[in-house]
DNA sequence: CGTGTCAGCGCG
DNA sequence: AAAGCGCGCTGACACG
């Protein structure tokens, strides 16, 4: 069943090259810190004597050795592949010590080893997360980033027992994919943080004004936000009060009579009074103020390129997080100032509706693999099942995957599951799973957490107020586990995509064209910036590595993975 | 004074 | 139209 192509980004035969830090670590010592770099054979056994580099050496020396067939090996990507960017050194492959440790200790896919146990019985008692070292470091300090106690054998040693529970896994070919893609994820995640997605001060700064009115003195209100906020005290016919304080605003609709429980948008806009609509604008335009405005603008953008940190492996189920600037959660409104630069196009491509397609192919749903088969996956189903009705097709499909109970889409979910059994089993399979305490895992391996011990006491708890509160934290791990398998699936799908969007683009730059490069990466979407007159080529680049992609993933299946491209000049265009 | 939590809302 | 998954950030607010 699994006749795959030999895997591009996950196959065999590579050879390794550790980075370390070297031998001059004695503790505080105001030497310039030296690194290792040590040869490795295709099961981390050393294969040549070590030589030892200077920082200021180091990007040389890496790219003096870089080879096709080379991972090179290091604790973490970020810390020590930004500073050999900034220097000008680029490697086309890596494996990341503390990704793949994250993702074994967790992988049901996993060698039962020594290793893993270990790992395993650490992560018990080890608190969940280091705390974040703000690097205002310098380069050389920024290569300083294994621990200090991990020697080159200590390193070379984890190569080898990390190999090996890949090597003795059940589902071997899968893991080594998972493996290889979480590693050039973070790549390209590095690279993105360096390039910068390009932004144009000035269109930003033109829509805030617009909105907002001009920019106020530091702590002052911007001049539209304050006549809403007189406006509504008049409508509200209450004296002043700070719309921003929920406490304060919630007291004010009271005494309007406006019976709401919450000041939430979507509550306010199921009451009629003349001043929801103003509130409603107030609530838009000083959430736009407070996190897209001047002072964002100043911290995150001001240069010409807008930079986050992207944490690869940042969210359980696979898909990044970001740090800094809100990275994956530029509003609408200030897209437009995502503008190419000149002479330039912004490639914008996004994987059309990837989770239910996603679903299609973890269930083998011949039926919901039929309906994605044009490009529009909910007009499909709603063709077959819902009188042509796309909106009620969709809410019904979220539903499914997320594990809706109640409401219309609580409703609708029924009606899908006559014409998608196996879809629906699917889902609810892992739903129950996670209810009785189970893990589940992706497609290519990566496992849910375990529930806490605090979950499992309750779920046998005594009272029946105990036992209500147990039940409904068994059904939020059920809506959990089931929305698990397709959300850490498409992140898997994505993170090929862009794994091959990498491959090629450097591909293509070694045969002397430099079509642009990646600048943007938001779950199931990608943002090139190209060189104008490569903008078809990229077009056609980034569709390929989407075949390549899904193929990787699943080998040949009857399911499509459209996407959407389009070549602009601002990404407000794209869609 | 700083730190932690909550409400709310942005993104997929 | 509804309130089901995953995140990060802000201002308000409570607390030490």
């Amino acid at each position: 069943m699994e006749d795959k192509p030999p895997a591009a980004i996950g196959e065999n035969g590579w050879v390794y090259m550790v980075l370390a830090t070297g031998p001059s670590g004695d503790g505080g010592a105001a030497r310039e810190p030296s690194f290792l770099l040590q040869r490795a054979d295709a099961t981390g056994a050393p294969a040549a004597p070590a030589a030892v580099v200077s920082s200021a050496d180091l990007p040389a020396a890496v790219a003096a050795l870089e080879e096709p067939s080379l991972r090179w090996v290091w604790e973490g990507t970020r810390r020590s592949y930004l500073p050999l960017l900034r220097a000008g050194t680029t490697v086309e492959r890596c494996h990341d010590l503390s990704l793949t440790r994250e993702l074994l200790v967790l992988s049901q896919y996993a060698a039962d080893t020594g290793y893993i146990r270990a790992l395993r019985a650490d992560s018990g008692r080890r608190p969940a997360e280091q705390p974040h070292r703000d690097d205002e470091q310098d380069q050389f300090t920024l290569f300083d980033q294994q621990p200090p106690s991990a020697t080159i054998g200590a390193v070379l040693q984890e190569l080898q027992d990390q190999l090996a529970a890949v090597a003795g896994s059940p589902r071997r070919e899968r893991l080594q994919l998972l493996v290889a893609a979480e590693s050039a994820g973070a790549l390209v995640a590095a690279e993105m943080e360096r390039a910068g997605l390009p932004w144009r001060r000035d269109v930003h700064e033109e829509i805030l004004t617009r909105l907002l009115g001009p920019r106020p003195r530091p702590g002052q209100r911007p001049a539209r936000l304050d006549s809403l906020a007189r406006e509504l005290y008049r409508l509200l016919g209450v004296p002043a009060f700070n719309p921003d304080s929920p406490q304060e605003l919630l007291r004010a609709l009271h005494r309007a009579d406006i019976e709401v429980r919450s000041t939430r948008s979507w509550e306010l806009r199921e009451h009629r009074h003349p001043a929801i609509g103003p509130l409603l604008e107030y609530k838009k335009l000083a959430r736009l103020a407070s996190a897209n405005g001047w002072e964002w603008l100043e911290s995150w953008a001001g240069e010409g390129r807008f930079r986050t940190e992207y944490v690869v492996g940042g969210v359980v189920t696979g898909r990044w997080a970001s740090r800094g600037g809100g990275g994956l959660q530029i509003p609408q409104q200030v897209r437009d100032a995502a503008r190419a630069d000149e002479g330039h196009r912004l490639v914008v491509a996004d994987a059309s509706q990837l989770e239910p397609r996603i679903l299609a192919a973890l269930a083998r749903d011949d039926a919901l693999a039929a309906a994605a088969r044009g490009r529009d996956l909910y007009q499909g189903i709603a063709d077959v099942g819902f009188g042509g009705d796309r909106a009620k097709a969709k809410v019904a499909m979220l539903g499914a995957m997320y594990g809706a109970t109640t409401g219309e889409s609580g409703r609708l979910v029924p009606q899908l599951a006559r014409t998608y059994p196996r879809a629906l089993a699917t889902v609810e399979r892992a739903a129950r799973a996670g209810e009785a305490g189970e893990v589940v895992s992706s497609h290519l391996g990566r496992g849910c957490p375990e529930p806490s011990p605090a979950w499992r006491r309750a779920q046998l708890s005594a009272t029946a107020e105990e036992q209500r509160r147990a039940d409904a934290a068994a059904r939020s791990r059920g809506r959990f586990t089931r929305n698990f398998i397709v959300q850490s699936t498409a992140a898997e799908w994505a993170l090929c995509w862009l794994a091959e969007v990498r491959r090629r683009l450097r591909a293509s730059a070694a045969s002397g064209t430099f079509i642009g490069e990646l600048v943007f990466f938001l779950h199931d979407e990608v943002v090139l910036h190209v060189r104008q007159d490569q903008a078809d080529a990229a077009c056609a680049l980034v569709a390929e590595a989407a075949a390549d992609a899904t193929r990787l993933m699943f080998g040949r299946i009857p399911v499509e993975f459209p996407v959407s491209i389009a070549a602009v000049d601002s990404y407000a265009e794209a869609k």
